[in-house]
DNA sequence: TATGAATGAGATTTCATTCAT
DNA sequence: GATGAATGAAATCTCATTCAT
């Protein structure tokens, strides 16, 4: 009672379930309220609105891992090991918080709209790392961003299929062939 | 009659950009009407409700291009002629009709929540084509939701980044680097 | 049915009442839909809002009454004949209707505040009057504003008299001691 | 003890500052707490609600202007004094306490509402003054409600341009002007 | 078929007030 | 006395849907 950043919490872990589970439209305030056990006018106290709700654990969230994600890289010089990094480092927070990384990858329109240019997200990080790659002829060149996008697509569809049920392991499992595949969608292509 | 089925025509056209551009439930049917130019008491004589009108432009597409799918691929013999069809066949598509794909693509939950397991769908026609292949030992055996997976994330993503703009070029232009990256994310797995 | 401008014409006449009754901010919403006997939701067809419709209530009648004066008074030569001129046609506008006019009267702030110079308002041509008479020697030189405030008060005061009940005749009949008060006023003060 | 009542005078006053920008309904328990620097919770410490809280600071002063303004007639014996004297004391006053006065003067309906017929008010002592003067035939006699209608319009009307910043000069450097203009209102009017 | 005013349930949000600390 | 998080009733507003024309 003393500590609003409890409630806080709790109304984000609440929405956040109720949000990847209904999605935000579909999930009224009095939803969150009921589920979190608190009075309908106390979620704002600590959110200015249910839009900027969602938005706040959107966005930090998002840029939060892909700040994450680029301390990752840094650590290993070639592309080949930050690529290899950062994949385990996504599998392992996948397994750890599914949830989140549900919210954050079945993400709405409305929301990736808001995301501004400057903003530092995983998109962002892994085409500076492949670009850096290309740079040094680690791989073949090509469009930077079709690279991203079929590496990028690779990881995140089986990470879908994860949030939907479709795969039953545990994503860090599948790691080492998430790797490997991402790895000979890079080599394979451009001009030798 | 000839008039009332352009009107319907008309309404799930602009829907659909609707739909694509702001998100289904954020559109009004007061958005569609004064887009369409039409009444808003005039959308409820072509759909039961938005909800429906909503389903029936994604499942009856979703269904259809699933249906074209499978007809292009049983043209070819071996899994590797089937997949570059399809592909192909993916961004002859997507071109043609870029808002329908994305409303497809970025199809909400609540959509895809509907789709019953016994609807064909260009998931499971992948998954069939891709399992047909692993048993005539076109490519080495793994999980076959796995391998679909990683597939389809390889082209859907490029396509959601055409769809953001994040890439230029059309799709079509781009169909034998998807081919060819989706067989190699196909040959390189499984056990040798 | 059919019509919508007799709904939001009932709407106007109800809000008035209920707005002169309570106040505004204190009739809510749901006072009006009742005693109008329409659902809440269409005076939303008719007015943007409760602030809107407060404001066009307002706004709308305080600059075509101020129009109404400025006519009337162009129709005289003298200051003394416009003036009489302007507060018989007040006092006969009052008896007419009330209610509207209490609404003019006892205007909140809020909407006072709105008001922006450019509108032409009762004060505005009162003051261009008095200042043309002025200049034409029909009374004697002082301050505009202040001559207009004070023969603004004795015919504002002794309507909000009228209009707490405090006063039983109809202004009409007040007409004569409004007239040759207010003249008394000019004329008196300043250097002769 | 003494901090108490400091903090229940700061509160009084940016109420009425805030009651008198914003209006009453307008301002917030929040925005006192925020512009007085104290919590919300504190206010209830000295006052039992925001309604009180206006009624209070509406009463207390309006009534204590009103035996003022009755003290200050008792010390003279013709209207024409006591009325002079009167109208000096409103200037002061308001001079003294814009904001005060102008909370007293554009007092919303609802708390003129809950002004008892046995409380004392300017409006009453006026009456009370003109009634006594044409009882002796210091005046012609009329209606007294209407003669003191007259008479507080001036006064008020001037006030309240003062209020809006229509007038420049202080009330009080008017005073002479009010007085010789409320006077001749009086003596001019009624039945020879 | 088309219209569009009207509906009313339900969503979001506000805010005076309470109460544990 | 003071705090400020929590409350929850009530207000405003939205919008899918209906229905008389």
């Amino acid at each position: 009672m003393r500590d609003g950043s409890k409630t806080k919490e709790l109304i984000a872990r609440t929405s956040l379930h109720l949000f990847v589970e209904k999605g935000i439209t579909e999930t009224t305030i009095r939803d969150i309220a009921a589920a979190a056990g608190i009075a309908e006018g106390t979620l704002y106290r600590h959110y200015e609105s249910k839009d900027q709700l969602a938005w706040e654990l959107f966005s930090e969230n998002y840029v939060s891992f892909a700040r994450e994600l680029d301390r990752v890289q840094e650590e290993y010089d070639t592309l080949k090991d930050k690529l290899a990094a950062m994949i385990r480092r996504f599998c392992a927070f996948f397994d750890q918080d599914p949830v989140l990384f549900s919210y954050l990858l079945l993400a709405q329109h409305h929301q990736l709209k808001k995301v501004t240019p400057d903003m530092e997200t995983a998109v962002t990080v892994l085409q500076k790392v492949i670009a850096q790659g290309m740079a040094k002829s680690e791989v073949p060149e090509m469009e930077v961003e079709l690279a991203a996008a079929m590496v990028l697509g690779v990881v995140l569809q089986v990470a879908v299929f994860k949030a939907y049920n479709r795969i039953n392991q545990d994503l860090s499992h599948l790691g080492e062939i998430l790797v490997d595949t991402c790895w000979r969608v890079l080599v394979g292509n451009g001009t030798p």
